[in-house]
DNA sequence: GTCTATACCATGATAGAC
DNA sequence: GTCTATCATGGTATAGAC
């Protein structure tokens, strides 16, 4: 048992300290001397815990994204009605893309990585949740747009901002603001209430 | 003269052949063997055209944006009025997006590749274009949203939806609608129209 | 469990013949 | 301009000692 025990704390810390070098640089830019030098070992040690570096690769990306399910199943519980849940779901996300960088590039790797044979079942990723939940959410609000069509869009312009802020920092124009997650949750929300039409915005216990 | 022409020739030719590959593939996972066989020479041969990979990747990128540029100075050009400007520009870029997938590709690796040395100046990516010309645009409207937040959304909205088609096509709720470039485009400027209050649409030349 | 040592291969890049 | 041949480097992965 202490041999299950110490496996499965190595393994999981190799997990933990792999992530931000693979969300940082990609599977390909990574090597396995790279990793073993940030754990603290050899590259032959990783070998151990690990049959080949694609598969060291998809568990730590299934082991980031675990969490993300946790938290959006939690945003999701601190309201009651499809439009308080949608705009915690919305506040919720832009928190934590926000807070975690490197949550961000993962997502972009695998969108890159997903049509490939590579990680043909990466587990849930934090983009399927993302998009299932407002997609449910969407849906039972009723109103006249698209829930699928409407759910992307959500989710696009939760995420995506977060993806570009490296890229938009020295644009003419571009704001700080759009890296607060709370100016940003708020103004997707008033975009969207806006854009849902009135009679959702009835259907709310409270106004905004 | 002829060989200047013939040089620019097979300079052109290359960056042509190259664009699929490092769209799909990434920098790292196309190697100068492959582009060598897509072109029809041997790996030395390219060097004779480019002094490195990386001049070569980034030729290449640029070579590929170049003509996003035009088009959407053309999609400005034929409406008059910010708001019609705005509804070509997102029907103009759904299309071609949707029509262009090793671009959506490209656009994905330069937002990865872009805060890394490597491309520093990679010439002005369809990206930035795009930002700044709904930047412009949405600052004309005038409507009480942030130009800065309001450009990203919609650029988000445009440019995302492409990003996730492989990802999302096998997710439970995922309609194929999402991949009509005509569809997004339509639900993106009626979700922005109704987003962005009635004292805009009162600008409107023409009702919906 | 972790090490040293190494096999083996693909890569970017160059030299020099034609 | 394009070739053949080659080099140095750095990658994944394994063998076997401890």
């Amino acid at each position: 048992m202490t041999d299950a025990i110490a496996k499965s704390k190595m393994h999981e810390e190799i997990l933990k300290l792999s992530i931000p070098l693979f969300a940082e640089a990609g599977f390909e830019r990574v090597s396995m001397r790279d990793v073993a030098l940030a754990v603290g070992l050899t590259p032959a040690a990783l070998y151990y815990h690990f049959p080949s570096k694609e598969r060291l690769y998809a568990d730590a990306v299934g082991y980031a994204f675990r969490e993300v399910t946790g938290i959006l199943k939690a945003a999701v519980e601190t309201a009651t009605g499809p439009l308080e849940q949608l705009e915690s779901v919305v506040n919720v996300s832009a928190k934590m893309l926000a807070k975690n960088k490197p949550l961000v590039r993962l997502i972009q790797w695998v969108k890159l990585d997903c049509e490939r044979h590579r990680l043909q079942k990466l587990g849930t990723s934090a983009l399927d949740e993302l998009f299932i939940t407002i997609h449910q959410l969407v849906g039972e609000l009723g109103s006249g747009y698209s829930p699928s069509l409407l759910a992307v869009s959500i989710t696009s312009m939760v995420v995506f901002p977060f993806e570009v802020i490296d890229t938009c920092r020295l644009l003419p124009g571009y704001e700080l603001e759009n890296e607060d997650p709370a100016a940003l949750s708020k103004h997707v929300f008033r975009l969207l209430c806006q854009g849902l039409g009135a009679e959702v915005n009835n259907q709310r216990t409270h106004p905004i």
